[in-house]
DNA sequence: TATTATACTGTACATACATTCAGTATTTTT
DNA sequence: AAAAATACTGAATGTATGTACAGTATAATA
C-alpha cells in the first residue's frame, strides 16, 4: 500500500461517510458537491490515484461502483484491552499483576490497532491535552517518527513524551508543560527503549 | 413492519447478498439477472412493495440508491453512536445532516453511558485537556453539577465549559484556557439550554 | 532539465439506470 | 364478487452518471 496524499485521505473519508450516511457510495458529482470541487473530473482523478493506492476498487462503466477495500485483519470483533499502570520502575509489562483492569472495546475503534491501554500518571503532557488519570491506547511499535508521542524507557523509568530525533545518535524526549524539561538521550551512552506509540486516547470522567 | 412474502425475501437477500460481495447495492437490472426475472419492472415493483413494507429505502431518481434499513433489535453490548460536529450555528441534533459518521462502541464504556459523540472545535478547553478534533462522550441531560463540563448553547452557539452556577439567575461558563473569558449568562435576561455533559472522551492520532 | 504525479476547471457524450406505461395472470382481502 | 396485492413480461424514455478530452498550474522526482 503506498502513501496517501491529504486530499486523497479526504475523497477516502468522504467516500466512507457518504456509504456509512446513505448506504451506498457516492458518485463523482456527490463527491464533488462535498469537497468543493467544481468538476467532476477532480473526483475521477483522485479515484483512480486511490484505486491505482490500493485503497479502494472501481467497477469500470459503473454507477456508484466504487468498494473501498479493507487493509489488514479486519475485524469487526471485540476485544479486551488491558489497563496498564504507569509503573515508575520497570517497563510496562502484560503481566497479571500489572493489569489493573480491562476495557471491552472493537478492535477497529482507533485509527490503527493497538495492544494495551497506559493509565497516565502526572501532567508532563499536559499541553497535548494528555491529562492524570488519562487511558492512552498504545500500539506496540518501535518504528516512531518525529512528532510521535512515545512510551519511551530509560534504564527502568517509564515515561510518555513527544520524539525527536535530533541526529543518529541524539534522541530528544519532548514533554508537552514548561514546568518540565527536555530528556535528551545520547544512545551511545545511554539505553532508550521505545515501548511503543500512542495512537488514541481515552478518558472517563 | 408489516409481512414479507418469499419472493419479497428473496429480493431482500438479493440486495443483501449483492452489498456483500460489490460493496454497492444492485440496479434493477442486476437484481433481475440474480433471480432471473425478464423485465426490470419485476424488481421495481418488489422494491416498492419492500420500501412499503419498511424493509429498504430507496432515493427517489437515484441509481443504486437502495439502502437495507436495519432492524432495532439493539445488541446487548455494542451500540452505533453518532458524531456529531460542533457546528457554530444552531443546536447539535441528531439529524442526518449533522451525523458524520458513527461510531461503534460498548454501552457501558464510559462510567456513565452516553447518547453521542460531538466532535470539538477551537481550544477554549485546552487545559482541561480537550483539544481540538477530540470527541466528548455527551450525555443528554440539564442535571448538571458545579464543575461538570457542559455542553451549551446560547442563542445559536454551541459551546462546551465548566459549569459554574454563582446564584440561583447567575451562571458561568468558563473555559480552560487563559486566552478566553469566562461567559456569563444572566438566566433573567438571557436563555441558556444545557444540552448535556461531557462523561468521557475520545482521541484519535 | 525533463518528466511524472498531484490538483484542479470545464465541456461533451455515450450509456447505465430509474421509472413510467401497457399488459397478463394468480392469489388474497374486503 | 369486486378490489387490491402479488408476480411477472415487454417496451419506452428522460436523466443520472462514468468517462474521455482539452486545458492550467504546482510540486515532486528522475
Amino acid at each position: 500500500m503506498k502513501e496517501i496524499t491529504s486530499q486523497q485521505q479526504r475523497v477516502l473519508d468522504c467516500i466512507q461517510i457518504y456509504i456509512n450516511k446513505t448506504g451506498f457510495p457516492p458518485t463523482r458529482a456527490n463527491i464533488c458537491k462535498e469537497l468543493g470541487f467544481k468538476s467532476p473530473n477532480s473526483a475521477e482523478t483522485h479515484l483512480r490515484a486511490l484505486e491505482k493506492k490500493g485503497f479502494i476498487s472501481i467497477e469500470s462503466g459503473t454507477s456508484r461502483g466504487i468498494s473501498i477495500l479493507e487493509s489488514q485483519e479486519y475485524s469487526e470483533n471485540d476485544y479486551e484491552y488491558p489497563v496498564i499502570g504507569l509503573v515508575a520502575a520497570g517497563s510496562p509489562t502484560l503481566a497479571e499483576e500489572n493489569i489493573e483492569k480491562t476495557i471491552n472495546c472493537p478492535k477497529s475503534f482507533f485509527n490503527s490497532n493497538f495492544d494495551y491501554f497506559l493509565k497516565v500518571k502526572g501532567l508532563s503532557m499536559k499541553n497535548a491535552g494528555i491529562m492524570e488519570d488519562d487511558l492512552i491506547a498504545v500500539k506496540k511499535t518501535t518504528d516512531v517518527k518525529n512528532g510521535d508521542i512515545v512510551i519511551a524507557r530509560i534504564d527502568d523509568e517509564v515515561t510518555v513524551k513527544f520524539f525527536r530525533r535530533k541526529s543518529p545518535k541524539i534522541i530528544e524526549l519532548e514533554p508537552a508543560n514548561e514546568e518540565f524539561t527536555n530528556i535528551v538521550v545520547n544512545l551511545e551512552t545511554e539505553q532508550l527503549h521505545i515501548e511503543g506509540k500512542s495512537v488514541g486516547l481515552l478518558r472517563k470522567n
